[in-house]
DNA sequence: TCGTTGATTGACGAAGCGTCAATGTTTGAC
DNA sequence: GTCAAACATTGACGCTTCGTCAATCAACGA
């Protein structure tokens, strides 16, 4: 007999062998190059097998981004949790999402296609929660830091703002950034290193909205390297991307 | 006798429709909507006929793209053109975008297609070097407003920083706000006016750079308000989006 | 008037998504 | 050990869509 449990284990097995599958294809031969037969092949086992664990290409896309993203979330929770200044804690975050793009680098392209494709119901319901409870466990992180700011009196924010604005600005310019560095023609920004540029302007606008201690006051540059390394491990320097 | 100026009117006239039938079509029922045999039906000519303009669905969609992006080039020089302070005409770009954005709200959904699709060489060269031209002459724009704010002592950057640090700035927070409201699942968001934080996030960032005069020396809402209505024509506040 | 040149057409081949009847496998009752 | 019911797997098939191309049509000049 063959029990649930272990039924179980190779549902989830086989779950996991499709995504790994589709996600290798996915970066190997583009969006145009995934697709369900080749995938069926892969892995050995009919396409209609495949359709047992989701329910369309798009919930599969949306299967590996919910993978990625819960990932990243983990990276954001860890980040917050250093134990230092509060502006140092939001370069944290920063750094979290470099070293994730660097350990997920489709994560974007695959987030891409699901703002493109998913506006049809074509994803699983359970999917799309998901999907928008990890967004906003992200955004309660980040909420975090700005509170502890203005309660440690490192930061004021104007009455007529939301406290999430800051930390909407740092959004802003790491979805902008990679979505530029990722878009086809960069002739555009030919020699320019971008992401030691995304870096400063991060810093400009805190030290704009008076986040202390400023940059001209603080080595955020030393902080950097300690986070990269203590939190994640990770030689990761401000200056190179 | 059919004079060939006649003609390559014809031609042009019926390039149009083309555009404008795939844009109405992309707006109404989104890019999995968006088929030639649809078109050819809404414009009554064949498939064929299409063909003889595009070379492929995704060249379709590129030069829809040009299309705006040229719009949005136009634009960005009328407002660089401004004649006020050079922070002023930094914000009028900011401007210029935000109307652009109203006047054609699919644009970046169709920039977005481009870039997971156009990977493979299924566009036109001259259509993808016409992409790059208006990009690189929007850069420029830019450029050219740093380089007067530098040389009026409105701005100093630092020596291992290249010039377009801080327009990069705005570029990628522009770009990430209408990649975020454009995104499907906007609830982590809800209730909150992300248009007025961009523009707050904007001062925050040239504040942080020292972009003379600050945003607390100078009433910048004023001045928005002032180059919507003489440069565009238009009333559009900072405050409300 | 008529042949040539070029534009236009739409049926067709190819490729991919998702379905479902048919087939295979596991389970638990007896 | 047997067997029927429940469940899992398969892949051929229907359908849609892209892009092509042989056949058809239209304009022009001789």
């Amino acid at each position: 007999m063959v029990t649930a449990a272990r039924r179980q284990r190779e549902l989830l097995a086989r779950e996991r062998l499709i995504l790994d599958t589709a996600r290798r294809m996915l970066a190997e031969r583009g969006y145009l190059g995934l697709n369900m037969d080749r995938i069926a092949e892969a892995i050995e086992y009919s396409k209609g097998t495949i359709y047992q664990h989701f329910s369309s290409k798009e919930d599969l896309i949306a299967a590996l981004c919910n993978d990625t993203a819960e990932a990243r979330a983990g990276m954001f929770r860890q980040a917050a949790a250093f134990d230092g200044k509060t502006r140092e804690r939001v370069l944290a975050i920063g750094i979290a999402d470099a070293i994730f793009i660097k350990r997920h680098p489709d994560h974007f392209a695959v987030e891409s296609i699901l703002d493109l494709e998913s506006i049809v119901g074509k994803i699983t319901e359970e999917r799309r929660e998901k999907w928008i409870r990890t967004k906003t466990e992200m955004m309660d992180v980040l909420k975090g830091i700005v509170g502890d700011a203005i309660a440690a009196g490192d930061l004021h924010i104007r009455n007529d703002l939301p406290l999430c604005a800051p930390l909407y600005g740092l959004w802003t310019q790491s979805v902008g950034h990679y979505r530029i560095i990722s878009s086809d023609p960069l002739e555009p920004f030919e020699g320019i290193d971008l992401h030691a540029i995304l870096w400063n302007n991060y810093n400009m606008m805190l030290d704009g909205y008076g986040w202390k201690p400023l940059s001209a006051e603080w080595d955020y540059r030393a902080s950097a390297e300690c986070i990269s390394k203590t939190v994640f491990g990770e030689t990761m320097s401000m200056g190179t991307g």
